[in-house]
DNA sequence: CTGAAAGCGCTAACAA
DNA sequence: TTGTTAGCGCTTTCAG
C-alpha cells in the first residue's frame, strides 16, 4: 500500500544513498551502474516504507503523464460506449496508461466540446480519444490538434484526423450472405431513415450482394422507417404485405428486428420457419433475449476502442505516424453473430 | 485554445509583471491587492498568448489534483455502469473535478483490485469512487483507506466505508403497490435465485406490502429461477399453472419479465388484459421496447453516482465527514416507471 | 500594490 | 559506482 507521505528522498535517507541512486534503481535506468547490493537495499527499503512514486511529479518532470483523455458522447445511453471504453481501458493499461474520461452530450455546442478538450489538455494528457455514439461525421473541436488524437466511430469532416470506423458495407454483405447461404432469394431490407453513413453503406452492401449473387439487387424491396422498434414493426408490416413477400429480412438494427418479430407474430409467420431475420448491432440485451435468438451483425466497438488506443500510444511513443493514417479512416470488420433466426426458406 | 508552451512566466514577461502577480490575478486570490489596470493587462495578455494552466504543476504544489478515481466493475456489460459514470461525471464537473476511470472485472483477484486502487493513488486522486455492477457486499481493497472513498451500489463487508445503495425493499413495495392499486389481489413474484441483497429485500417488500394490504403475504406465490429471460419464462409457466392463477406478476428484473411475456403469449394470456406485469431495473432497451411497454421500477444508478460524488467532494473539501456517514449505507429511492403492462384484473 | 524566492517530488545532466 | 544540483510550472510566504 503506497504511503502518500513517503518520497524518494525518504527512501534515499533510509537506505543511506542519494536520491539519484534511488531514482535509478526504481526506474531501472539502463546506463546506471549500481552494485547489486545497493539495488537490493534500495528496493527493500522502498518496499518497507511503502513507497509509491508520485506520478504528478514524474509527469511534471518528464512531460509525460501516461494519461489518455477519452471524450465520449453519451456514455450512458448506449451500451456501445461501454465497449469502447473497455477496449480503450484494456489497451491502455496494457501499455501502462490510464484513461481520463469526459462525457459529452451528442448535441453539445462546439464551445462546450472545446472546453472538454481544454480540460484534458490542461491536465496534460498524452493523447486524446474522441468517441461518438454512432458512426458519423463530425467537426472536431479546433483545439484537438494540441496532442495526438484519434477518432473512434467517427470521421472528421475535414478528414484530417486519424479515425477508426466499422465496416458498415461489409457487415451488410455478411448479413445478406447469411440469408443467401440459407437459400433465400426474396430478401428485403428494413432500413433507417437517418442520413448517416450506416444507412447508405448498409443499403449499398445489401444491393451489391444480391446483385453479385445473380439477383436483382436494384429491385429488391426496401422499406425505411426510424430505427426503433415501432419503425421496424411498421416497415415489416409493409414489406411483408408486398406481393412476392420476402422470406428473409435484413434489418438496419436489432431494435427494428424486434419490431419485425412482432409484425411476423401478428401475421402468423413463425421465425425462422416462415421468415428469417438478421439484425445489426448485436445489442445483447435484445438479440440474445428475443425468441428465437436473433442472428445479427456485431459492431466492433471493443476493437475500435482498442485499435484507437494502441495506435494513439504508438504515435505518442513515436512508433507510428498518425498523419499518414489520417489519409483514410481505418475500417474494422463487423462479424455475423449466429443465433437462431435464420433457416431455409419455406418450400 | 490553450498553448502547451506558454506558462505563467511567459505571461508575466509579456505583461511586464511578476509571476506572483499573474498567479494572483488568474486565481482571484482574495488577499491580493492589485490594481484594476494590472488585472486587465494580465488577463488580456494571458488570453492573447493562449495561456492555460498546467494542472499538474498546480497539483504538485497544492497537493490537490481535482481528480476523482472511479473504479467500476464491468463497465461494458451493463448499461448500469454507464449511468453511474454519467451521474458521477456530471456531479464532478459541476464542482470542477474530473474522473479517472479504471475498469475492473467482477471476479478480479484482491491483488488486482489493490493494484487498481494503487494506480489511482499514485496519480494522487483526491478521492475514490468504487462502483459495482449490481448491489452487493464487497471486501474493499485494503489500500482504499488512503484517500476519502465511497462505494456505489455496494456496501463493504466491514461496514466501514461510506456507501450508497438502492432501496430494494422500497422498490418492491412500490411495484406491488402498483398492482394492488389496479385492483389485483392474486399477485405472484418471480424471484431470482442468487443470494444477493436484492433477492432478499425485494421478497421482503413483496410479502410485507401484501400483508399490510390485508392479504396473506406469507402465502403469496413465489417462483425462483436464475434472473434471465429463460428463468423468467420458466418461473412464469410454473406460477401461471398454479390453481388460483395470479392476475398480477412482480418480476425480479426486466429480463425475467420478458420471459413472463413469452409465457403469457404461449398461454394465450394478453398483457395487461389478462395479466399485469411489473419489472425491475428499467433497462430501457427491454422495458420500453416490449409490447406493451413494461411498467417497471428504476434503479437509481445516475443518482447514486451523483450522490457518491457530491459527498466525496464534500469530504475532500472538509464539508462533510464520511466517517459519520459510514455508520449505515445511504439508501436511494427506486421509483416506478409507468408504462402499459398494468391494468385492472380480468373480471 | 507588487515582487523574490522557496519548494511540491521527481529526473537527468554532470561531476566526482 | 554514486552524489550534487538544476529545474519541470506553479503557489504562497514574506518583504518591500
Amino acid at each position: 500500500m503506497s504511503n502518500k507521505n513517503v518520497g524518494i528522498k525518504d527512501v534515499a535517507f533510509a537506505a543511506g544513498v542519494s536520491v539519484t541512486t534511488v531514482s535509478h534503481v526504481l526506474n531501472d535506468v539502463s546506463y546506471a551502474r549500481i552494485s547489486p547490493e545497493t539495488r537490493d537495499k534500495v528496493k527493500s527499503v522502498a518496499e518497507q516504507l511503502g513507497y509509491g512514486p508520485n506520478r504528478l511529479a514524474q509527469a511534471l518532470r518528464t512531460q509525460r503523464t501516461g494519461m489518455l483523455g477519452l471524450v465520449s458522447e453519451d456514455i450512458a445511453t448506449t451500451p456501445h460506449a461501454g465497449r469502447i471504453i473497455l477496449g480503450a481501458d484494456e489497451a491502455a493499461r496494457a501499455r501502462g496508461y490510464n484513461l481520463m474520461i469526459i462525457n459529452t452530450s451528442g448535441n453539445a455546442s462546439p464551445e462546450s466540446r472545446e472546453a472538454d478538450v481544454e480540460a484534458l489538455l490542461e491536465r496534460r494528457v498524452d493523447g486524446i480519444l474522441y468517441a461518438t455514439m454512432y458512426h458519423r461525421h463530425i467537426q472536431v473541436p479546433s483545439n484537438l490538434g494540441g496532442v495526438p488524437a484519434v477518432l473512434v466511430d467517427a470521421v472528421s469532416t475535414g478528414g484530417s484526423v486519424t479515425a477508426v470506423v466499422p465496416d458498415e458495407e461489409g457487415g451488410a454483405r455478411a448479413a445478406v450472405g447469411c440469408l443467401l447461404a440459407a437459400g433465400h432469394t426474396r430478401i428485403g431490407f428494413l432500413n433507417n431513415t437517418d442520413d448517416v453513413p450506416a444507412t447508405r453503406d448498409r443499403l449499398r452492401g445489401f444491393r451489391a450482394t444480391l446483385t453479385e449473387a445473380g439477383l436483382d439487387g436494384g429491385a429488391a424491396p426496401v422499406e425505411s422507417e426510424p430505427s426503433e422498434v415501432q419503425g421496424g414493426y411498421e416497415a415489416a408490416r409493409r414489406i411483408l404485405a408486398r406481393p412476392g413477400r420476402p422470406t428473409g429480412l435484413f434489418c438496419y438494427n436489432d431494435r427494428m428486428a424486434m419490431g419485425a418479430y412482432r409484425a411476423a407474430a401478428e401475421l402468423g409467420l413463425s421465425i425462422p420457419g416462415d421468415l428469417s431475420v438478421v439484425g445489426f448491432d448485436d445489442q445483447e440485451l435484445i438479440a440474445a433475449n428475443l425468441h428465437p435468438g436473433l442472428t445479427t451483425v456485431a459492431l466492433p466497438h471493443y476493437e475500435m476502442g482498442a485499435w484507437a488506443t494502441q495506435n494513439l500510444i504508438d504515435a505518442i511513443e513515436g512508433k507510428a505516424d498518425l498523419g499518414l493514417m489520417a489519409l483514410r479512416p481505418t475500417v474494422l470488420d463487423c462479424p455475423v453473430v449466429v443465433r437462431d433466426s435464420v433457416a431455409a426458406p419455406p418450400l
